[in-house]
DNA sequence: ATAGCGTCCTGAATCGTTTCAAGGAAGCAT
DNA sequence: ATGCTTCCTTGAAACGATTCAGGACGCTAT
């Protein structure tokens, strides 16, 4: 393979002519049974493998997607992309992949970045709701995980509900006295998470306090003052990296979390399930999304009328030891 | 941009040839001042974008290289990634993503399909030492990370040295016996890790079990059977997954990590700083690991006939609460 | 025999770049 | 004026595939 070997040389080997051997190995038009297993048997034995690049160049189509995710440190980011790069591989398609590190800047260059580089098509988890960068001009098909974007293909999750169903069991569990730790707000999702819980748990228990925190595990010092109020029975985190950050704070503060105070986080990473009090938190269906994303991208790519669907996957409460004891200081 | 504008129309447009055009645009040769602004202010008007495929049709080179991880589920890999992307930005390169989840069949091919997809090198970080694959005859560069592949350039880092620092620090603890799981025999940094443990401790302080684990964050029952002994008064573990995991479990058995039972990780990956008791590990320069894969690469790229170099870099111990009382145990 | 029809194959154009070899227009010294 | 550089520019040939529009051939039906 030192050489490499061109269909040129397959056809010549072959005894046929450049266009018939490509018919041959790609299996298109009537090309005679014998003279098919023949060229491909010649193939074969040359070690011919097709320039992907001069395919793309014809075809238009490079076998590649695009996937743009804010922060691939991030343990629900990390199981996306093997979902995705896995589905995508079933498909025969590789992927590209973006990690935005939470910048705007920084994913409108990659969107372009990845179609210019030949990306057929791109998954796209946005940074934020901040929608200024519209890359309506984009010419390939999109499809965006967890936030709308007109005209392109979303998948998301029932973050409301997965919120209603912490509300439920904090009520449920005797707590009144809620602190809320949120995601960023200029995430629709964070807000709605949040807002899922404060839906449900209206009138059955009171917010004591409710600070922003970005999706990082180090805690801010207006998150840390809140835990430091000691007012609350329970707190609801905007995803598992923050719960986990707070725990840790609650630590440093001889609060002992699961026991002192309850704690809820949101994805469900493995992490869950490994720390200690193991952390009650919603389930998302973060490897579905991506496989989910994938198919509808190839859907689209074979046929581009399709119209923009929505696909809207459950999540589910997975309790666990940081909340699972009946408040006591409340009733 | 509905329509792509070609080379072709920007030449057209400014009034100059192709190889004018293309000339000025790639800053070749000496094409006139004059026209080089006045072709590339048109380009930018027309909003060209070269075709990357096309590109890499003539030169050979598609600006892509791959990366071949065994799981983007484990911290340390994500943040490799990180790296590596991220530097290979700062060539203008975009990185196609394998994970090849722990399979060495999926490893082969990978690299294979990674070629053949255009990358124009690699980047790997093999499943385990079997290098039976042997893909002597890939024609693209390849730095290999952390296992020595004849013919190839390595980065690593000094696993044995932390295993040194381990050693070092549980002995002047105070520690005389000593549990160890072990990251899986047939990856040689795993071995060196643990070498480099029994080194320091020899004489000094008993190896009262010794069992092989996984590099999973679910404690096998051979390890969690050892865990019942009681018998250690620190335990090694062959990363921190797997201390994370025997953390677990040491809760469930009513061990309090730090207190009963002193514990050290590898790798020292960000969870180290968020669970309680923190934990003692051996930072890897992981991100300097991935930007240099990422160097090395790129310097052969551009003289392929550099000769094979290993990059050998420096841990360090962060200890931390798992580990920071002293035994007494012992003496 | 001839026309008509399949089946299987091929020549040649094409995709959008890069790059070589050579052309033309100055400028300068003779 | 002529010849010689130097500088800039250009036509055209690649790169390696796909695919269109026929061509050759062997049949059958008339």
């Amino acid at each position: 393979m030192s050489t490499k070997v061109t269909l040129k040389d397959v056809a010549r080997e072959a005894g046929v002519s450049l266009a018939t051997a490509s018919y041959a190995l790609n299996g298109k038009k009537e090309v005679g049974e014998g003279t098919r297993v023949h060229v491909v048997e010649v193939a074969r034995k040359l070690g011919y493998q097709a320039n992907l690049a001069a395919r793309a160049m014809k075809t238009g189509r490079s076998g590649t997607i695009g996937l743009v995710i804010p922060n691939i440190t991030n343990p629900l980011f990390a199981k996306l992309a093997q979902s995705v790069t896995s589905a995508a591989e079933d498909h025969g398609q590789a992927v590209l992949l973006v990690d935005t590190e939470g910048s705007k800047d920084a994913e409108s260059d990659a969107l372009n970045h990845l179609v210019n580089h030949g990306a057929d098509g791109l998954i796209w988890f946005p940074v934020n709701d901040d929608m200024s960068i519209r890359p309506a001009s984009l010419s390939v098909p999109v499809a965006v995980l967890d936030r709308t974007v007109p005209d392109f293909d979303l998948v998301q999750a029932e973050y409301r509900e997965g919120g209603r169903l912490i509300g439920q069991h904090l009520v449920k569990q005797g707590h009144r006295r809620i602190g809320f730790i949120d995601g960023p707000r200029d995430v629709a999702n964070s807000r709605e998470r949040s807002d899922g819980v404060k839906d449900e748990i209206r009138g059955q228990a009171e917010i004591v306090w409710d600070v922003e925190h970005p999706y990082v595990s180090t805690l801010t010092d207006a998150a840390r003052a809140c835990l430091e109020r000691r007012d609350a029975s329970a707190i609801v985190c905007g995803n598992d990296l923050i719960a986990l950050a707070a725990m840790a704070a609650m630590r440093e503060l001889e609060l002992v979390p699961g026991d002192d105070v309850a704690l809820v986080g949101f994805d469900d990473i493995d992490l869950c399930r490994l720390v200690w009090p193991t952390l009650t938190s919603v389930r998302l269906p973060i490897a579905e999304m991506g496989a989910t994303a994938v198919e509808r991208l190839n859907a689209r790519l074979k046929k581009p009328e399709l119209i923009v669907q929505r696909t809207i996957l459950p999540v589910s409460l997975q309790v666990r030891g940081s909340s699972a004891k009946v408040s006591v200081s409340s009733q």
